[in-house]
DNA sequence: TCGCACTATATTGTCCGACAATCGGACTAT
DNA sequence: ATAGTCCGATTGTCGGACAATATAGTGCGA
């Protein structure tokens, strides 16, 4: 399935990769990006003088750009006409995981278990860094949780929640992998909750629990606490009938 | 920070959003490959065409194809040269989202961290899905581990078991998550290996302990040996010397 | 009728030159 | 200092052009 080359011939030689010139530009770019010649912030040189330095025309420099744009690697601030190094945003990145993931109809149940590996821990780290005014953070977005007129209000807060929380575990890796994964569960959370009217009670008084355990300072049970409100979350989804292998969609895809 | 609005002063108006014909026609486009319009395997207009019904020139069109190719939407298969819809391949994503963390200079507690909610997790599926044939596949890259002469092959072939559990847990969304991390994880235990002899009878132990419980599926067994085995590699990394929050580099990138 | 070489056509990658819109400054008047 | 004006630089888009080559026919031989 990953092995493109069919195994009964052995194959002599590559097919010699001739990437078009925009292509190798933008690569050419990349590369200077990725190794700090280019850093974030620095302005890159306008289209022509571009155009001029590759030898090629600027259309085809363009194309390039448009290559680093989408990437994320090269944007605009504010109304700015010059280009500028970025750094590929966080949010930007994760909305693209969700894309690949939900193009590929992942199953409730393999985000559950993503959920199920990653929140625990993130919860810990949090109770090991999270200060006064983060736990005050945390709770400003239960209270909204609690107080959202309409499901959809009270879903969003709850994404927040996640979000949050992995932002005050102080961890980029485990914020960039959980992103992805509760926006696409929103829109079963959403379901859920109109199906199991206890569900909303049930997710406040674990968030609760979760958020006293990290103002003490106490990883063990914050952790256990989370376990225990994902394990919730499942029960709820099947108590709500809806199959573990239902395909997400790509309704919270709202770029 | 999130806020670029100056808190002293209110803003009457939003910019108004002038995008340039050649990204609205991206998103157009986009826009129909996620709604399913437009599915994985099919032909896109040539690009003539979509000029024409675009009404604009094809240069425009061109940009707004580099921007898609370049998300991963379009692609050619084979020396192809009409442009398909495709999937997002993991690979390519994975790979972004790598970008994106060496970029951040994440560092090497936080990899590790993220390794640690995910890979028991991991272990634990695979030993619940696996079967013989799974199991084959996992010793074979075990055994590469245990005969690769040099270091760098070794590290190789442990990202390797790790992909390959992820792929064996069935789940894409643990795979995708586990992809960039390994990969980046990769330096650093290139590097530990050097310092600490023993280090790699210890990743071999632990990786035939795994496979042993992955055969007699025990997913609690496969999960604690991992749990451990993650551990270990921290301290093996302690013991080499390194500092936990050192910054991993794009040594790893090899697009 | 099938398979294969060969040709014609379509399509892409790149180039050139052009132009309107507008952004960034410099310079000026209030 | 603020607002108004002017000008060069830069981007976004256009139209047309051409070589290289993938694709579709087309015809030929078995």
């Amino acid at each position: 399935m990953t092995e493109p080359t069919p195994a009964y011939k052995a194959r002599l030689f590559e097919p010699l990769a001739r990437q078009p010139a925009s292509h190798r530009i933008s690569t050419v770019i990349e590369q200077k990006i990725l190794r700090r010649s280019l850093r974030p912030g620095d302005a890159l040189p306008t289209e022509t003088e571009l155009a001029e330095q590759f030898a090629v025309n600027r259309s085809t420099v363009r194309e390039a750009l448009r290559r680093l744009e989408s990437a994320g690697l090269v944007g605009r601030e504010g109304g700015s006409k010059r280009l500028k190094v970025t750094r590929p945003g966080h949010a930007e990145t994760a909305s693209r995981v969700g894309r690949t993931l939900a193009l590929d109809d992942v199953t409730f149940i393999e985000l559950w278990e993503a959920m199920r590996a990653v929140a625990p821990r993130v919860a810990a780290l949090s109770a090991e860094q999270g200060n006064a005014a983060d736990v005050a953070q945390l709770e400003a977005i239960v209270a909204a949780v609690e107080t959202a007129r309409s499901a959809d209000g009270a879903v969003n807060q709850v994404v927040e929640f996640f979000g949050k929380l992995a932002e005050l575990s102080g961890n980029r890796v485990l914020q960039l992998a959980m992103q992805p994964v509760t926006r696409l569960l929103a829109p079963s959370l959403r379901r859920m909750i109109d199906r199991v009217p206890q569900g909303r009670t049930r997710i406040l008084v674990a968030q609760r629990c979760i958020v006293e355990a990290i103002r003490e300072h106490k990883p063990d049970e914050a952790e256990s606490w989370m376990t225990r409100h994902v394990q919730d979350f499942r029960r709820g989804y099947e108590l709500a009938g809806i199959a573990l292998d239902t395909k997400v969609g790509i309704g919270s895809m709202a770029d």
